[in-house]
DNA sequence: ATTATAGGCTAATTGCAATTAGCCGTCAAG
DNA sequence: CTTGACGGCTAATTGCAATTAGCCTATAAT
């Protein structure tokens, strides 16, 4: 019973490293440790392993938004904490971020799989722009108009505020996505990026 | 003997819209005009195409400099140049880096291969990385260089002042990639960003 | 004029990888 | 205690896509 879901797990990790065709189901069915043939008992093919992938990851990516918060608790509700944030903790709101989506297991994988597949599919193009570029600046824009409102950011254009926040982080996520031995190297530059980010908005509040 | 340039371009075009796997050598050959088999006449393998591209890419990279940077010139024998730009030409230079990206047919093609085809080999990785991220940093870094130099950019931190510059550049980049419906969005913010930069770093010469 | 080469074609061939067929053991429910 | 579903296996089968064989024409060089 747990087969079904070990199979999901070691073709994300297969799709993830190689792509989707240069995968055979005997490889992921090798991992799992059975044959190839026995995978057919749980899926109906290798596009419909690939399919599970997809709708389990959509269904993650609703339940994971508390994690990247520094308070765990939901800003629309609790807008108060970020109007009184200070300086290391918009340097860890930064870190948090990169070093979720860099760290966590399914995350990692389900980059770098969407990464190799999305010109396939108009669908996953989409669910990857939503994951890693629209949803990110939406919900970090919204934190930043509460820490602007609370005096604690100051910035004409939020939306652009933003984008200086986030590029790097993206960018140097896909170098470590691309390179994992040069991730101390980013992590570096990601600190240099975030303390300069806050000396250049950052408001100090006497 | 045109025929061999052909095969190239057109696989290259396949590639990059649907990745090496899920282009049959029929569909290239079809696009050139001739038949299967007459692709072997012209190149070993399948593999030796995807090689070709490769290489020609590499070679046309190291041609290419020049056409990024406003002056035309090289920067490191015509220094002078960058110790006297205004904000107008800072921002037509980033605006320039993006839109030579963005619509230079053989880039954007061999990026989006590149794209999908980097977690295959090592090496892509790298020639990726190299590409849309070593290089560019370390021009910019050496433009940024004069004109802190120069007194038209003010920085404790070149490096970072550099990603800043660039990280939204290649952000956006790859949102107009995955989706060219939304290229007017990314050139105003792409403008929006710029002339941020410019507010943040410049230095008013009088 | 003849011949070799370049480059095209059709018709195999090959080989691999997805899937199907069909068999078997286990174990829980009746 | 027997039956049927579940999940595994080996041995086909299928189908496709890369490549090879072998032929043909045009043209350029001898």
């Amino acid at each position: 019973m747990d087969t079904k879901h070990r199979i999901l797990d070691e073709a994300l990790t297969l799709f993830s490293e190689k792509g989707y065709a240069n995968v055979f189901v005997g490889d992921i069915a090798e991992r799992v440790g059975i044959k190839a043939p026995s995978l057919y008992k749980h899926y109906k093919s290798k596009q419909a392993i690939f399919d599970a992938i997809i709708e389990e990851m959509s269904e993650r990516f609703l339940k994971q938004a508390s994690a990247l918060n520094i308070s765990g608790t939901d800003p629309t509700t609790d807008a108060g904490i970020y109007k009184k944030i200070n300086e290391e903790q918009l340097i860890e709101l930064g870190r948090n971020l990169f070093l979720y989506y860099l760290h966590d297991d399914y995350t990692k994988r389900f980059r770098k799989m969407l990464t190799i597949e999305q010109f396939h599919d108009k669908e996953l193009a989409a669910v990857y722009m939503k994951q890693y570029f629209d949803d990110p600046l939406s919900y970090q824009g919204m934190l930043f108009n509460l820490m602007v409102e609370g005096g604690i950011l100051s910035a004409d254009n939020v939306q652009v505020m933003t984008l200086h926040f986030y590029a790097p982080i993206y960018t140097l996520l896909t170098v470590c996505d691309r390179d994992p031995s040069r991730e101390e190297e980013c992590l570096k530059l990601l600190d240099a990026h975030l303390r300069q980010f806050d000396k250049i908005y950052g408001r100090t509040i006497e």
